[in-house]
DNA sequence: CGGGAATCTGACGCCACGTCAGGTCACCTG
DNA sequence: CAGGTGACCTGACGTGGCGTCAGATTCCCG
């Protein structure tokens, strides 16, 4: 589906012991590195340096950069799978904003965890890069329908609903350090953030 | 504030007519092409080519590519200041559904406007540079900060909501073409968004 | 131990970057 | 209107990363 496989090398070849191996430093660098600059700045020579190989030698596993970027935005996008087990059963009342509150903190530990790889997905993603949409989707789109599977239809659109919430769960996950400085801590942004999914989808 | 300015060129000199002319067209090339690209591939050469310049030129007004579209941004996020006007007086009850929709309905038409330079200056943001901070917060801020005197403190932290109701409703304006796919008209979409904003503003 | 496949890399042509010296243009002044 | 000054433009160039390929090296298996 990416047009990238674990077992093979560009040329085709039948991928060995060794080479998974430097296909995998690779990748270790390229995510290492991601964390300190842009992929703007990610240059091949950077992470052959870091891995101590040649650029030669990335061109074997990866047509660019931004390929090695695609293949680790698909390994973080699965997980998210976790999270869609607290989008099932009643939300109604104090048990469904317990839901709320954990789905909330999922987020954020997920984008805590993996936050330069994620930024770097959105951005391409933002740009048109249709691969990294694909890989977007692939883990956003399961718990957008889940969640519109909860939103009782009315005033609400349940697709765009959820879409709005998951985009504003998304966006805080992935700003929430920048609003401490704003005097909302952690907890006041997954309580506030849980409070609205929750009214949201319990509401008439 | 920028460290750019609308009368000098980057050598100190002072701008006349033809220069500040140059620099407009230049500016005007960089937002067109980048409807069509990515910044990662818009060149100087290519700037250059459209207005018919040589690319020695776009370095007498611009550092870089980035600070032509750092001005470009800084000139788009003024835009965004007749949104204030709508969130003043009551919030409660019918008039106040009606001024969610028109805010979030001019979220919509704002970034339907200015949809690349937008993209671009968020994602250089969120990559960590500060100039590019800097400007979206110009402009993000105020609304935020309006937004927030109108949230009743309570359960909700009123930062932490309105910050998180701008991020939906930011997101929502960027995405929302893509919902269309899903079955979320616009209409949808508004409606769906500016219920969310009207409950959270308003419930206790 | 031989051989073939897998893996690595030095070397190279290419292209965009960003600078600078020097040329051109516009305007003002006497 | 001639001359000159400063604003404006650009051809030419050094630099550095890109992406490729032929050939060298390593690994593994019979």
């Amino acid at each position: 589906m990416l047009g990238v496989t674990e077992d093979l090398a560009l040329d085709g070849r039948q991928l060995g012991k060794r080479g998974a191996a430097t296909r995998r430093r690779l990748l270790d660098a390229t995510s290492q590195l991601l964390e300190s600059r842009g992929i703007r700045d990610l240059r091949v020579v950077d992470i052959a340096r870091e891995v101590g190989t040649s650029p030669a030698t990335f061109y074997q596993y990866f047509r660019d950069v931004e390929e090695a970027v695609l293949v680790l935005a698909a390994e973080v996008g699965e997980e998210s799978a976790p999270l869609l087990q607290l989008l099932t059963g009643d939300w109604q009342g104090p048990v469904g904003l317990e839901k709320a509150r954990r789905l909330v903190d999922g987020f954020i530990v997920f984008w805590d965890a993996h936050r330069a790889v994620l930024r770097t997905r959105n951005l391409a993603a933002q740009e048109g890069d249709q691969r990294f949409r694909n890989v977007r989707n692939s883990s956003l789109r399961p718990v957008t329908e889940a969640l519109a599977r909860i939103v009782p239809p009315g005033e609400l659109s349940p697709i765009a609903a959820a879409s709005a919430l998951v985009a504003m769960m998304e966006r805080m996950a992935a700003f929430h350090i920048d609003l401490e400085s704003l005097g909302a801590s952690r907890a006041d942004v997954v309580e506030t953030v849980a409070q609205i999914v929750h009214r949201t989808v319990t509401a008439s």
